[in-house]
DNA sequence: CTACAAAACTAACAATTGTTAGTTTGTTTT
DNA sequence: AAAACAAACTAACAATTGTTAGTTTTGTAG
């Protein structure tokens, strides 16, 4: 029975490293130190420095995709459907906030093709979701604007959640949830 | 009479790379080639590459807060100081993208006073943009909500508008200007 | 034309990088 | 007990890093 738990451990804590210093200030020995071992035997359980990147990056990213495929096909309206994607959003920032993190941050020295499946992925969520903003506003629950904007300002604010979240732990998740979605959608002056 | 065009250049050419690939994935070779010299050469006009790391932050980081300061101190409500506040950031990210992105990206890789520095900045720079947010909420301007999360929702949407301007360049800066206040401030769904 | 300073160069350094080869240790299976 | 395997180790490699020392080139002011 192979052992995938030290592999799953590397990848763990790696992720935790990028994230605090960045990909390329984190070291093989750094990553072998906290993991109380020397760096080359790392290389028992993974292929190379960029296979762990591409392990963090592309595992979220297919979270990612997963969620938003599954509220596409849903038959719900789409004021509905942005705010189960910002749920989901909200959710895998909570479950695996440094891999999240990682992703906004280093995606750019994955190598060839393991850039261009992320760079794939990525403009597939981001097409799926102007999709559900364009329908919205031709069944007008949604302002008549530049749905690039819409789209622009509603990721920006998703992809850095994982900026805010931990200084704010003591919101409950369903009280974020919730001032979230208000604030996003419905905007924050008084009518 | 000292000429500072080269230091500039260096600055200059140096953000842009940072911003392509991230700070630590630049060396001073590859600086130096950009600039066809060698990278001996740039240890004659700057002191090492932190140093060209700080100059691009920390004069970004002071751009900010000399704005920010201002639209504080001036007579107008709270949204329409927040309303400032959206446009200095558009003014800025147009005027230099790179640096702006450099300071999102790479403030961690500045050393111990420089880092003390931009942190302290921006810590400034949220407190009295917090200020701003709650004397309109008290004024009954803004939407009773929890205060940081309203910071965190425009700012986040305000300090990544680097990624997505230079593929929106076609739209007029007054257009953007409005329609990003129209929907940071008034919400997207129709009510 | 000379003198001087600014800014380029070459060469080298010590440290750090990701990775490999070969070996030892410890555990599980037969 | 023997064999097989996983997972650690030591030692070393070639390449790259930021930076320094010392030298040469270039442009300008007297």
């Amino acid at each position: 029975m192979k052992n995938n738990d030290r592999k799953e451990q590397i990848v763990k804590t790696a992720a935790q490293l990028f994230r605090e210093k960045g990909y390329n200030a984190v070291s093989m020995r750094d990553l072998a130190k906290d993991l109380g071992i020397k760096a080359a035997s790392l290389y028992n359980h993974i292929s190379s420095k960029e296979a762990i990147l591409a392990e963090v990056i592309l595992s979220t990213a297919r979270d990612f995709t997963e969620h938003i495929d599954n509220t596409f096909l849903e038959e719900k309206s789409s004021v509905k459907k942005l705010e189960e994607i910002i749920e989901s959003h909200i959710d895998l920032t909570i479950e695996k906030a440094n891999f999240v993190a990682c992703l906004n941050n280093d995606w750019m020295h994955l190598e060839e093709k393991n850039l261009n499946d992320y760079i794939k992925m990525r403009n597939h969520y981001e097409s799926t979701l102007r999709k559900i903003i364009i329908k919205g506003m031709n069944l007008h629950e949604i302002e008549p604007q530049n749905p690039e904007l819409i789209l622009f300002s509603l990721l920006s604010t998703l992809r850095t959640l994982y900026l805010w979240y931990p200084k704010n732990k003591h919101i409950e998740k369903s009280v974020l949830s919730k001032e979230l979605k208000n604030n996003l959608l419905k905007g924050i002056i008084t009518i």
